[in-house]
DNA sequence: CTGCAAACAAACCAGTTGGTCTGTTATTTT
DNA sequence: AAAATAACAGACCAACTGGTTTGTTTGCAG
């Protein structure tokens, strides 16, 4: 018969439900859809998770996370000059960013803001996923300081949170008003913040 | 017996729905919740609003417009100076704002991120209380041009679109991280960016 | 004063939802 | 090979959810 195949039957059910998530949240989200667009049954998944919150879990750590690390992280790790290279890669990412995510948004941002004061489970998960962000930001910073592009005194992690801080929200509104215009504001005004962090 | 009010009837049922929708989400909002929360039943509900979507729709318009207008707005209006006035706001603000505020964050962006690539009703709503907003930066920006406190080769609806995504991400990540740092950190690099707005 | 529409109350309902239970089959252990 | 267990399938269920219906009361126009 078939085989089975334990561990790609979970990640069928974490890649399906990360889907429906992204889609209509979590609350949105259901186990039935889940199960019908994966094909399997609620025996299969109450095998692999213990309820509806243990799936939103695995999704935020077992996909969200290494989403932001092959992403975010490994772009962040090419930066060479800040300040002109970030802007840069926005660009790029512009236009490479697949249309669920031009449509849908951030999929981290969007279960901060749906489920961060709902669920402590979420998020503590949540916060440990944004200060790796951060700290690879700050990480970026920190090398552009000792390379010249940065100025000395300013505080990496101040930045870092900041930055985060204002990709979410431009991310956020684009999403609202998909219209390049938003898009482009935010890139160019990016830009000129970051100009900011030179040395005289 | 207890004299009718259709006007304060529906007032209760929305100012009550606008709690819930803060607290939960539109999704996670329950009607029955609000019933009982404003001690009304459903031949009242149904007789003011046609379905739960109306009422989202009801609460945008009537009760998430007006409080954008006596905050932000009301805010915007008193400014002179925006590069030095806009950032002491925001500490007066971050004093004052209720714990509510802190818990759930922005009513707006919470629904924006939940229901815009939800409900093309929702979307445009909320589209539109954006753009409101824009504007109210806008005339600051344009206001601080000819009083000479802002560089005149300036864009004044880029800046005030990036202000907005900023804010909404400023608040959208303290709310998760429920830090003094994070809230601190975005302010200062507020204004900081707003720096970059002077004349030479 | 009367009729009539507006403003509710309260019981009711059908579809949905997360979750359970029982059974069956494949895989590993002894 | 036998026993034990992991990995499912599929029927089932109680609670919930938005919405409807029917009936009653209040206020107001004529």
């Amino acid at each position: 018969m078939t085989t089975r195949n334990p561990q790609q039957t979970r990640e069928r059910l974490l890649k399906t439900a990360f889907a429906e998530i992204h889609a209509h949240g979590f609350q949105g989200m259901r186990v039935d859809e889940v199960l019908r667009k994966s094909g399997l049954k609620k025996g299969a998944f109450y095998h692999h998770f213990n309820s509806k919150v243990d799936l939103g879990y695995a999704v935020l750590e077992e996909q969200i996370r290494p989403l932001l690390e092959s992403v975010w992280l490994r772009m962040l790790g090419e930066i060479e000059d800040p300040v002109m290279d970030f802007p840069r890669m926005l660009d790029n990412l512009g236009q490479t960013v697949p249309p669920e995510m031009r449509e849908h948004g951030c999929p981290l941002n969007n279960l901060a803001q749906e489920m961060a004061s709902q669920d402590e489970g979420f998020r503590k998960r949540i916060v440990s996923i944004f200060e790796d962000w951060i700290d690879g930001f700050a990480a970026v910073f920190e090398q552009g300081k000792t390379k010249g592009y940065i100025r000395k005194n300013i505080d990496s992690r101040v930045v870092a949170r900041f930055m985060v801080a204002v990709l979410e929200g431009c991310i956020g509104v684009y999403k609202v008003e998909q219209t390049a215009e938003q898009w482009i504001a935010c890139r160019s005004q990016i830009a000129a913040y970051l100009g900011t962090l030179r040395p005289e």
